[in-house]
DNA sequence: GCCAACGTTGGC
DNA sequence: GCCAACGTTGGC
């Protein structure tokens, strides 16, 4: 079992849709890095649901990976933006993973407080420059994080 | 909206 | 294989 966390734009897909579907296809990552990352990813694999790219960002809540890495199908569809022309059914390059909503929690945990946490000093997310958009996350810096969720 | 940092592309 | 140009990411 292991800990990751994974970014999306709220403006696209946030916590909410989540919320609202219960299972979904984490689909449109095509950096090869993440990728490799999403290939590791098995069923029963906790995460963390961080909003990026909006006006505060951060940890909004918690999502198990219910399917391990397949075939991200966006990238075989010429009417999908996240079509790829370079990708074949038989060597597909692109993965996917199916997500469930566990829990949203009650406020953000802002990326300012992120930074105050000393052991995620190592975690990507917070390195300069940084656009990693999933990672995985030790054990150690997991808790450090739960142990800042907010509860109002 | 700005813009620095980054990853990818493609000519050479 | 180099590297300039380009498009994208994402915090601010």
């Amino acid at each position: 079992m292991a800990y990751w966390l994974m970014k999306s734009e709220p403006q696209g897909f946030g916590i909410d849709h989540l919320q609202q579907r219960g299972i979904a296809l984490w689909d449109g990552v095509r950096n090869y890095q993440a990728r490799n990352f999403l290939r590791q990813m098995q069923a029963g694999d906790q995460a963390l649901f961080y909003h990026s790219n909006c006006k505060v960002p951060g940890i909004v809540g918690l999502m198990t990976i219910v399917k391990g890495g397949y075939p991200d199908p966006t990238q075989f569809n010429p009417e999908h933006r996240y079509y790829d022309p370079k990708s074949t059914l038989d060597q597909p390059r692109w993965t996917g993973v199916d997500v469930e909503f566990v829990e949203k929690w009650s406020e953000i945990l802002p990326l300012s407080a992120l930074r105050d946490i000393p052991e995620l000093e190592d975690l990507p997310l917070l390195q300069k420059g940084s656009r990693l958009s999933l990672m995985p996350v030790t054990m150690a810096q997991w808790h450090a994080i739960l142990a800042h969720k907010p509860n109002a």
